[in-house]
DNA sequence: TTGTATGCGTTATCAA
DNA sequence: TTGATAACGCATACAA
């Protein structure tokens, strides 16, 4: 930590720490000499004022926090650049936490969040359990908080979302079309809201063309690869569905690993869609057909929100909800 | 920002501020019984040490700061996700700063980092100049400093990086052993020294069986897609290499895509190897052999070389260089 | 074992 | 326009 601080820098140009500390803020009244001249030995002498001390006296940090569940996820890692790019130019900076799904680690971070770290939250929760009042205890204190993509519905606070539904139910129906009537429909946690809206797509979709819906079709995965390998394995052998849509990128890579490994044939015996944000899916074998969110722009929407939220919290409606719209890109793998 | 401070709690408790703060340190002397009472009381009214207010008293952060090129990155994310672990572990938060390979924007960041905000920086380097001496205003001030993958040579500080010339001069045997004997070597940056590193194992590697080196067959790349895609047809056509070896995974892609374009067979006209994170290289058409690099390993590593320096900075060699092997994996994409 | 008093580095208030 | 001073919330040295 630097020893150099406001007083050593005022004593050496002869100035109280008040005259320097005015330079460095832009409303004050300060002679434009004697802050240019402040300006000058600060860079000399490679003084910066004190986070710490600014934001103790200032009672804010300046500074956001991101919770994503995981990663190493393309769509996580291009949100979080969308969310970095907004902070940036605010001149606010971003701590990132990882929950790996673990609910336990959400509340932690949460909680410590409430020390005055940061100003403000955009998370994309990890939804195992159903007790979200720690949440509820953010917004007592009016710690902003915005949620994008994946969300708990019990929690009232802006968000960022995209339209889950309408692009299941495009996605479940461009396999129909293509000719399948045993659709598998591929998810990590059927309870987590934005599960339930993507299940309900794929559920009308499949009433509106009169197929029968079958639960044995519909598959819990887990956030193993090898445990998720033996399912879709046994789902294939066993069921043996003609499609599969699956509401995770990561699912859609295992359904073509199982594949790779029973050698059936997409899409000649299979045809695979998943959402996901992988920008090299035409690069797959077959290229994959994706339902593809616009991360980076949810991230960068998220981040506008939030800021919004700490600059002029009267004008958001804390039940806010920016839909965003994904897109359906046909390729190969869904081919008939 | 929370209003319930230490003082609040305290007259709640009918105790001293000091006694209340010592029920959050551990070395402290306090009764058993005094502790529980405030920790309990703390959980009631959802208290937490206010952070600034800590640190600013202490003199340390618990942050590090993580400064790397591009987010949206397989290796880059992979690589903070392990420094993500290993912070939280040890109850550090993490700073994130992508520079978008912009020299400016590093340097900026590096000064603004300055100001006590982070106790280390773990970065991975833009390299797009050759002043780096902002740097050594880190080591003046003792600010901890751990370079991972793509490093400053002319900067004296500990480094994780991987055996870049073996793997490079492997690689490239690899293609000429499959028949390979124009190949085109694809950088982004010829100047920065892991481009060096691994553009020397390519150059040996033709030395050793006698192929000579062609300059027309090093292309400097760009970070724009749309360039990068001329670039590569215009290679295909006017050099008509036999084999690519791509110093970046996104070089990787660009490369499929032009052979795409241009309707070459890889690896029947093309034989294509890549550094890569990417996890589903198997998944590409055809599969892509890969030199992969244990990047989260590399994160992991990169931290828990900081917190050595933090703890024990006596027990750490600023020429401290931690060396990870890299695996060189062969798929179809370089087949005879 | 607990309380008192001071200072960490900064900025806002007020006075000059 | 500039300077003196208090306060932000906390943790430690020292006293009790």
């Amino acid at each position: 930590m630097q020893n150099f601080n406001i007083k050593e820098l005022a004593k050496a140009l002869g100035l109280s720490t008040s005259t320097v500390s005015r330079a460095f803020r832009d409303n004050s009244d300060i002679s434009k000499e004697t802050k240019e001249r402040i300006l000058a030995k600060a860079r000399e002498f490679n003084y910066q004022p004190n986070h710490y001390a600014s934001n103790l006296r200032e009672q804010r940090s300046k500074t956001i926090a991101v919770i994503v569940p995981e990663l190493a996820n393309n769509f996580f890692s291009q949100a979080i650049h969308g969310i970095e790019r907004v902070a940036r130019d605010k001149g606010y900076h971003i701590l990132i936490y990882a929950t790996e799904d673990d609910y336990e680690k959400e509340v932690s971070f949460i909680r410590h969040l409430h020390n005055g770290r940061a100003d403000g939250i955009i998370m994309s929760v990890s939804g195992e359990a159903n007790d979200h009042t720690y949440l509820n205890e953010l917004s007592q204190k009016r710690l902003p908080l915005v949620f994008f993509d994946r969300v708990y519905e019990d929690i009232i606070t802006p968000r960022v979302i995209t339209n889950d539904y309408d692009s299941s139910f495009s996605a479940t129906e461009h396999l129909i079309k293509q000719g399948c009537k045993k659709i598998a429909y591929l998810v990590i946690n059927k309870n987590l809201s934005i599960g339930k809206f993507r299940m309900q797509g794929y559920i009308d979709a499949l009433a509106k063309y009169e197929i029968p819906f079958d639960d044995r079709l519909v598959v819990d995965c887990t956030n193993s690869y090898a445990k998720n390998n033996l399912i879709l394995k046994r789902l294939l052998v066993d069921v043996g569905p003609d499609g599969v849509f699956t509401s995770v990128e990561r699912l859609a890579f295992a359904t073509y690993y199982a594949c790779y490994d029973l050698n059936i044939q997409i899409p000649q015996q299979l045809r695979v869609i998943g959402f996901s944000s992988l920008e090299i899916a035409p690069l797959l074998n077959p290229s994959l057909t994706t339902v593809t969110q616009p991360a980076t722009k949810i991230g960068i929407e998220a981040a506008n929100l939030l800021f919004k939220m700490l600059e002029a919290p009267e004008t958001v409606d804390p039940n806010e909800e920016i839909v965003l719209n994904s897109k359906l890109i046909k390729r190969r793998s869904t081919e008939k």
